[in-house]
DNA sequence: CTCCCGTGTATCCTATAGGATTATTCTTGA
DNA sequence: TCAAGAATAATCCTATAGGATACACGGGAG
């Protein structure tokens, strides 16, 4: 997690491109789209070459990355893509998660801008497309991904979005590990989340993004059987 | 945070020192000492030639720090230790501490074992004998800190005790900045919560954990005034 | 046929050199 | 005396080379 006491979440002044980020996104990009797949060995040599910079951006950024749990490194043996997750550890994120998005949600009710809303009805909106078979998976568990993300930042506490931004980091790539399908049921949930929101009732709020995280939980424990 | 997927919290198998590590460690307490002080520049050189070893461990360890937000970079100027928190971000990590910390105690309340509990025990009394004056507050805040981290850890939950330890990690350092010294109200509050695990009562582990971090709030929050 | 062991290749880790940028200091002029 | 500009020094960033280690393959002995 990036606490980053120093520089506020989003940088307002002109920040001269710094090699690594860049280097950090890519990779990142590779990991999210399982270019790279789980498990598997991320060469240093390779990198620098298909990238055209030298092996130092690289190990910054693999460094940043290993901090955030998405890649390890093994001495004298190298980094390689962070492994699946198994049950123990999928149970332990929805504990913190049920812990986190509700009270995110609450206080997004009080603190939400119309923006910030009319925000959130364009993406459900579009999640809703995507039910209809229109979308691609893969951009509606991005769709969603903002969706959350949104809510998570109009609650005002930056350490609870930058730790749930994390978290769905991890998330976001077991749904990509085995192609969840079934996303019409959570269309309603965030429907009755919008309800909630627009009529700024806290705890219907809360409420819903309880019982939509719950709901959450019972469709993918399934892989596990 | 350090999500970790891949290696378990605690490596049970033999892992071939590594040079990165060995460097984070050091650098992590200096800052934790104020051998570094907030805001003040890190210089790679320097740091390369006092510890002996070249500069790329030295960029490996602050990248992570950096991820974990004690330390910041800027293009072409360097890193720098992270600049000491402000009120807002003070409250923002209360909140959290609020949401966690009673969280794991209700948890640990029926999952703790009885050799962390004796531990438990016995850093209580350790922060007894500092209340008298005889340790100093440095000391105090170390216990205090391995009491809420073992507490956390004994919740079961690691992804929440990993959290928590970034947090503690940031108090750790506000504490010293301001040099706070009433511990003794402390001491009481960790000797409620102690009985409540001890009677692994859930409700009233909670509850006297929850007064504990609100009492903390109040002692800490007179700083910004 | 299986197991052990030596060699070769690939990769990581470290060290050093050169280019680029910023901060500091000194000089000069008003 | 103060301000402005230039030169120097320090630092970071990148690139490349050399040493060390682990993994893979193939040959030989039992």
């Amino acid at each position: 997690m990036a606490i980053s006491t120093n520089p506020p979440p989003s940088n307002p002044i002109k920040r001269p491109p710094r090699l690594g980020d860049e280097v950090y996104n890519t990779i990142y990009a590779q990991l999210m789209s399982q270019k790279i797949l789980p498990g598997s060995r991320i060469s240093i040599d390779n990198l620098a070459r298909e990238m055209g910079v030298s092996q130092t951006p690289i190990r910054e950024a693999l460094s940043r990355l290993e901090a955030q749990g998405l890649v390890v490194k093994t001495h004298l043996i190298g980094f390689s893509a962070a492994s699946q997750m198994d049950r123990t550890r999928f149970d332990q994120l929805y504990e913190l998660r049920l812990l986190l998005e509700p009270f995110a949600a609450r206080k997004a009710a009080t603190l939400i801008t119309t923006e910030q809303f009319d925000t959130l009805r364009r993406l459900a909106a579009e999640m809703a497309v995507s039910g209809q078979g229109r979308v691609s998976y893969s951009d509606f568990a991005r769709l969603d991904g903002q969706f959350h993300d949104l809510i998570a930042l109009a609650s005002g506490n930056d350490l609870i979005h930058e730790t749930l931004a994390n978290l769905h980091t991890h998330m976001h790539l077991f749904r990509l590990f085995h192609h969840q399908q079934a996303a019409s049921t959570a269309n309603t949930e965030h429907a009755e989340l919008i309800d909630a929101l627009e009529a700024r009732d806290a705890d219907r709020a809360e409420q819903a993004m309880r019982v939509h995280v719950e709901r959450s939980y019972d469709r993918f424990s399934t892989f596990f059987s």
